[in-house]
DNA sequence: TAATCATAAATTGTTAACAATAATTGTAGA
DNA sequence: TCTACAATTATTGTTAACAATTTATGATTA
């Protein structure tokens, strides 16, 4: 009748990773296990391994006896994620340095003409996953698995903080920003680069209401279905 | 008969991180669940999270069907650990800027005079714990709970890399390259201490042996018990 | 009418039994 | 004597039933 698969808890765990990241799972989701067996079609101890795992990653918020949620980050957790993106991410750089080819930087390119087609189309999911997905590209072609990796986990944090400190959603981290990035590394200029990165990464931080409310958004009731169920 | 507190899934991972990260569990060590079962009298569901844990971050590796070995890094993966701590540490000192105060001075000095102590009585095992945790210390001091968390993956990380890259694990990570660093806070010389960070980093990288045999160590048979009883 | 306590429903946490897969050992044949 | 095949054993993976804890609802009392 559908996807006889039998997804395998690391499939789980990446699909709902990436509705968080995507933030089609808004902070304060709450993630019931019944409710995710239906959904994925899987019996509990397998979501409740990928729900431990994401628990792990801080993404979601696991109270005994209460159940999982979608993590809400605090303001000093928000104000963490950027100041060690900043570090990471000049890290990232460095890391590009004996990887700069020609197929590097028109794929970096390309993806920045990406991004500007999403926002010119006003697709918010769309210029979301892409923005991050820059970061993700850059440290994916840079020569360390391990900041990648770190990275990741650093990215959808951001997302979450966005979700939660930044209510108008169109202050997105632009393609401008990321095109200066790319061209200072077009220009064999790392330095510059990673003042870019900085700067990029600053702005974003400062776009966000870090002194109000810490949190106070209502609990959606029941997002999961629509939010999963897409494989976008 | 024993501790019936019936530890809890975070205090077996936190064990077995530990067993793992002061070397007491080599790299390819098997870790069979029925074993571990009945060393921390839990049921297999307890252990099998806490392998899962592990395994996520990386220092177990998982064959399915098979079981889990405690992680045996590759030379590329264990210069992608140094690489990435010298990223990471960077961050660290710059997280220090605003904590310096006498107190962290005294605490990072305490910290050195302890590993001269267990260097000059030939403990080994001690000499290992405090190097990593020198460097946890500087982690938890600075303003950064997250670079700390990665931190902690990280050393873990080295850890596993020196067991295997350092047959002779005299040339450890020495107490002189950590003071100066801390010498170099004492001045308020953070890019001071960044050279010297990095040179004590590279200079540990530079000990091991990362052209030879990548593996070829037998798996030693029944450790487990010695290595995950004590509660050093 | 409002507040508190008790009961009931729902959800998570745990345990135990079962099935499937892979490794090892032993045997038979060349 | 060595190789290949088969059977047994051991270990992991899965499923299902059970227990404990919490939350919500409703009734009773002040």
């Amino acid at each position: 009748m559908s996807d006889a698969p039998k997804l395998t808890e690391q499939q789980i765990y990446e699909r709902i990773w990436k509705s968080i990241a995507e933030r089609r799972l808004p902070p304060g989701t709450r993630l019931k296990e019944e409710r995710l067996c239906e959904i994925f079609g899987v019996s509990r101890p397998r979501i409740r391994r990928a729900l431990d795992q994401l628990s792990h990653d801080g993404l979601v918020c696991h109270i005994p006896n209460r159940g999982a949620f979608v993590s809400t980050p605090s303001v000093d957790e928000a104000r963490d994620v950027f100041f060690t993106r900043r570090v990471v991410e000049r890290g990232v750089i460095d890391a590009l340095k004996d990887n700069v080819s020609d197929d590097t930087l028109s794929a970096l390119k390309g993806h920045i003409e990406q991004e500007r087609q999403a926002l010119r189309d006003g697709d918010t999911s769309q210029t979301i996953r892409l923005s991050g997905a820059f970061h993700m590209l850059l440290a994916e072609l840079a020569a360390s698995p391990l900041l990648a990796d770190i990275l990741r986990d650093l990215v959808s944090k951001s997302t979450l903080v966005t979700a939660v400190f930044q209510p108008k959603s169109d202050t997105q981290c632009g393609p401008d920003e990321h095109a200066s990035i790319v061209d200072a590394l077009a220009r064999g200029d790392f330095e510059a680069a990673k003042s870019a990165m900085d700067a990029h990464l600053l702005e974003a931080e400062h776009t966000l209401q870090l002194e109000a409310s810490g949190d106070g958004q209502p609990f959606p009731t029941d997002v999961l279905g629509a939010a999963l169920t897409e494989d976008t």
